[in-house]
DNA sequence: GGAAGATGTTACAGTTTGTAACGTTACAAT
DNA sequence: ATTGTAACGTTACAAACTGTAACATCTTCC
């Protein structure tokens, strides 16, 4: 039924979202981490934990090495770095691949504003990208 | 088991979305139109594409008036409108809720280009708002 | 050799998506 | 009045995605 064997970019469910956020906030976490990091907010049992860690990993979204027998979770990416690839492809379908249509639309419906807009691009304008 | 009764701005699916960039690209058109216009990437029957717009409708994108005993379906917002909510939430979600964070995360993933930027940010400086 | 910890396997209900057959309604021509 | 047919709605169904977890397996350390 499905028509695209594949979407590119696989979707992050909200609660993968929480689990993702925990991980970009700390480092390299083991499961338990996880779990206990997010039991304040949402309390899940341990191997749901795992089970969406999992999910993740399958996505491309996490990563993981081997400490002696446990997983260190950690992300592929930066959440920029997928946020950046969200939005492209937010302007591919929606804005006809014109970045600046969407900038517009941004502008005009004040989830950016004109000076905001004007001192990130001086600023950017000034430096050779993050360097890394 | 869904944690949120509702997430807001209720996703586009990939059909949809077709369905949508017709209707965008043609304002009213009926039911029968739209599978017109879809029949050469795209053949449905008749039903399909009338299922289709009953969800678009049921999420909000679209709207219809009657005419005589046909539909005419249009869209509610113009799709810069829906790209700019959708990259509000990416802003929420990943970057923190910071523009600029998305700003520089696409140039860095040479989305956006400095020049592009640069030009857009004078052009929308002086004008106030597009006029409606 | 069994407890404890870490991971994997399997499951299952609810939702979304793609796709459509079939049923109903209302007008138009006979 | 009858009926063909256009236009719309109702219901269905399988596949995928989500939230959630019980249970099974494998290591290791007493």
């Amino acid at each position: 039924m499905r028509s695209k064997p594949e979407d590119q970019p696989k979707t992050i469910s909200d609660l993968e979202q929480k689990v993702m956020d925990f991980v970009w906030g700390h480092g390299p976490c083991t499961a338990e981490a996880c779990r206990e990091g997010l039991a304040d907010t949402h309390p899940l049992k341990d191997s749901t934990v795992r089970t969406i860690l999992r999910r993740l990993e399958a996505k491309g979204y996490l990563q993981h090495d081997v400490d002696g027998r446990t997983f260190l979770y950690r992300p592929m990416e930066a959440p920029q770095t997928v946020a950046a690839r969200a939005v492209k492809q937010i302007i591919d379908k929606l804005c006809g691949g014109s970045v600046e249509a969407l900038l517009v639309g941004m502008v005009d419906h004040s989830v950016l504003d004109r000076k905001q807009l004007q001192s990130v691009a001086a600023k950017i304008a000034s430096k050779k990208g993050t360097p890394r």
